[in-house]
DNA sequence: TTGTGTTTTACGACCTCC
DNA sequence: GGAGGTCGTAAAACACAA
């Protein structure tokens, strides 16, 4: 499989999107300059052999609570081509502050290793009519899948191109991971959540540790990792996005 | 194998904006 | 009122130590 490194073909946060007066969301592109040390962070690696989806599997009774619930066969393969960058967080931003993860490619080809392109045997599949649980929706059969490895990447991919995705690009992405544009919208709002989570951990390390901080290449200090974490180059409103975090923490 | 901690989907409550 | 935001949380999926 090959993924090119965030390609960059439309510039504008908004390309004729919803909200696009930029009325100061709060996050908007303030985690531009967030490491991305643990971008790949994700551990499943599942194989894009996805016969195992529920292609008709999925209860009748939840589906119809689905906007467009379509069934998830493989990822799609065209899409490794496909996937624009936004170009606002730009790759050569992201490289930047973190040079391991320079490359998709590099990413892709350390995750799919061989040890971690086990198949999964998808254990939800022979749960499905097993749960008595009627009335509630999250128990229901099974309620929740595991995106594939190609859907995560290209996820990923638009998550670092924009923190925010347009209503246009949610419908294309949708439609190119055969997933709901619904189930886009809630991965983009989980992701923005891990890395609030992510950068809350690094500011308290900060704020915990006398001088420095231990990473994995040994004792970093905090302006080095200040620094890493957001580049000079990412203000908005003329504070960092540290300062604006810390505002943000503050409150 | 099992217990436990973490991560990943998904949702509801509530908020803001248009 | 609808759409999308955050926040908190449930529960499945997963990793890993014992």
């Amino acid at each position: 499989m090959h993924v090119s490194c965030l390609p960059g073909k439309e510039t504008s946060m908004y390309p004729g999107s919803i909200r696009s007066n930029n009325h100061s969301l709060p996050g908007q592109n303030f985690a531009s300059g967030t490491p991305y040390t643990d971008y790949m962070g994700y551990h499943h690696a599942q194989s894009m052999d996805n016969q195992g989806q529920p292609s008709g599997g999925w209860g009748s009774p939840y589906s119809l609570q689905r906007e467009d619930w379509s069934p998830y066969g493989p990822g799609s393969s065209s899409t490794s081509e496909s996937s624009p960058g936004h170009g606002f967080y730009a790759a050569a931003n992201y490289n930047s502050l973190n040079p391991a993860a320079s490359c998709i490619d590099t990413i892709n080809a350390d995750h799919i290793s061989p040890h971690n392109q086990r198949l999964r045997s998808y254990n939800w599949m022979t749960k499905v009519g097993s749960s008595n649980n009627a009335g509630k929706t999250r128990t229901k059969e099974k309620y929740r899948v595991v995106y594939t490895e190609q859907q995560r990447l290209e996820l990923e991919k638009e998550f670092h191109s924009n923190r925010y995705i347009t209503i246009k690009r949610k419908s294309e992405l949708a439609a190119d991971l055969e997933l709901s544009e619904r189930q886009v919208k809630i991965w983009f709002q989980n992701r923005r959540a891990k890395e609030r989570k992510m950068i809350k951990k690094r500011i308290s390390q900060f704020d915990g540790s006398s001088g420095s901080v231990q990473s994995d290449s040994g004792s970093v200090s905090p302006a080095e990792m200040s620094a890493a974490l957001f580049p000079p180059s990412h203000t908005i409103n003329g504070l960092q996005p540290v300062e604006i975090l810390q505002v943000t923490i503050a409150d």
